[in-house]
DNA sequence: TTGTATTATAAGTTCCATCTATAACAAGAT
DNA sequence: ATCTTGTTATAGATGGAACTTATAATACAA
């Protein structure tokens, strides 16, 4: 055994056919092919003299070998990562980098426009690319690198990624100017469900958390939009009858009018999720102390 | 900084020029050429963005970076080293593996025979290879894997070899039977330095212990002969009037008479070494307790 | 057994770390 | 200053290892 004659570069392959556990979807984290990633994991195998993955339904299954020795691997990559990350200057004013950012739903409206406006001013060079990245795909393209955020409801939880809350607020009901349902100043559930809704969603599929709730209490309302942008919906909401219910916020953004929801339900709660491998990269840092900041004037508006 | 786009081997790269601040002797430790070092020094240059090393009269002095870096770097590398030692198995009734040891001056020919004769019995296909390196160069050595052990006097300590105490014998005068020396018990130091001896030492240059001891005391004797090889002593001895002042041991296994110095000289106590990177593999364990083992059966000879 | 995921193998190609050779450099000796 | 010795850096050429695409083998569920 020698360490000058061994590829120190398999190990990042290791680790990532651990988390992976399958070799197409760790070549797309690594960025190579899947006949490369079955290569490197053949010289593994040669190198420990075991299987170290056994193929089987539930996918590629370490074996002993592999449980063994993966603690260690991943501390010696964590270091290696640090003396990188450590050394590595950051200044936001100089700096010229562009971060990807999966924005789901209907955060996007509310976080850019701040967002972009505080990097003009302290961070000019800093570009930003919002794409919308399917939840179940989340961990892997953070994994890759292909993105560097994902702003999220605190559902999944792969232990590679970490989080912070980021946004809370509280669901409103939301209807044009002198929408006769303004009368009253209390909405009834019988007023509410009376009402035709639009939803807006970029998942095709099924429910949001409004319907969720009101689904559990027996009820279901009339949904007559369903779009996938938000921008859409101001246009919709002042030239109709029609009623969205979203958050306060977007309310007080467009000057519409609001009232109380005749129901209890949870507020949205956003969170920030990142890569563990950025967790001490100056500029990943920086950036995430920035948005949490952002989201935080956000708040209290 | 993303670890799937770094050359992970350019790490051990970098420790071994920490260790050696000198790009030719790193390059003889790694086994490659000076210029390939070079390379993988400006590569990891343009990594960490720091020159990491600098060129001075005493040799390429580390920056505060490279500094900030280090302990990372080794404990990751100790790490991934742990990962494959760890996993290795060991079964020396059967492995096939050649050690190669630095043996000087007069230890040869008392340690191999034993060992050889355990080998053979325990693990038949285990070779060994004795050489000489020069002291100073047996770090080097050691570090490149040219050498897996080194037995030699306990005198200089670099940080990266291990090493233990394996033998440690005391000095008495040898002469040939029926030699009028013996007629005395006790040898007086003119009786001592009447007497003209044989010296026998692989090194070219200067004083043996025996002659340091002497020199110290303001004292010199008569060397007739020196000699190279410990085998042609004892047929000299035999054949003249000369005497040899060496290992009791030795008496003992040529069967010649000996009597006790009449000055006071620490005993000659060997250590083996062995490099640090080898700490934990298991066949060089292994061959560390033979060896010591075998020693110790011939300290009580 | 067929179909749908996978992983493994094969053959060809590209790229880059290494090599040899040489230049540039640092520092002490003359 | 100039030479000498011990270095490190650069240049150009080359070979081999790891990647690619394409395809075969495999596992398992329907």
């Amino acid at each position: 055994m020698n360490l000058k004659e061994t590829d120190l570069n398999l190990f990042v392959a290791f680790d990532v056919i651990y988390n992976e556990r399958n070799l197409t979807k760790a070549g797309q984290v690594l960025g190579i092919t899947q006949p490369a990633v079955s290569n490197a994991l053949s010289r593994l195998r040669e190198l420990f003299d075991d299987e170290l993955f056994i193929r089987s339904s539930k996918g590629m299954v370490p074996t002993p070998v592999a449980h063994q020795i993966i603690t260690d691997v991943r501390n010696a990559l964590f270091l290696i990562q640090n003396t990188i990350a450590e050394t590595e200057k950051f200044d936001p004013s100089t700096a010229e980098l562009t971060f990807k950012i999966s924005i789901g739903d209907s955060s996007e409206y509310r976080l850019l426009p701040l967002l972009i406006k505080e990097l003009a001013e302290i961070a000019p060079n800093i570009k930003v690319e919002t794409f919308f990245v399917s939840r179940k795909d989340a961990a892997r393209e953070l994994a890759a690198g292909n993105v560097d955020f994902s702003i999220d409801p605190p559902l999944q939880s792969d232990p590679h990624l970490r989080q912070e809350k980021i946004y809370e607020e509280e669901y409103v009901m939301i209807v044009r100017k002198d929408h006769p349902i303004l009368k009253k100043d209390t909405i009834t559930m019988d007023d509410y469900l009376d009402l035709s809704h639009i939803h807006i969603s970029n998942r095709k599929t099924g429910f949001g958390q409004v319907d969720m709730t009101l689904y559990k209490l027996g009820l279901s309302r009339d949904i007559v939009l369903r779009a996938q942008h938000f921008l859409v919906a101001p246009y919709v909401v002042e030239q109709s009858d029609l009623a969205i219910t979203t958050t306060k916020g977007f309310a007080m953004d467009r000057n519409l009018p609001w009232r109380k929801l005749p129901f209890d339900i949870d507020p949205l709660v956003l969170h920030l999720y990142w890569h563990e491998s950025k967790e001490s990269d100056p500029s990943s840092r920086w950036m995430r102390d920035l948005m949490l900041k952002t989201y935080g004037k956000l708040q209290k508006s």
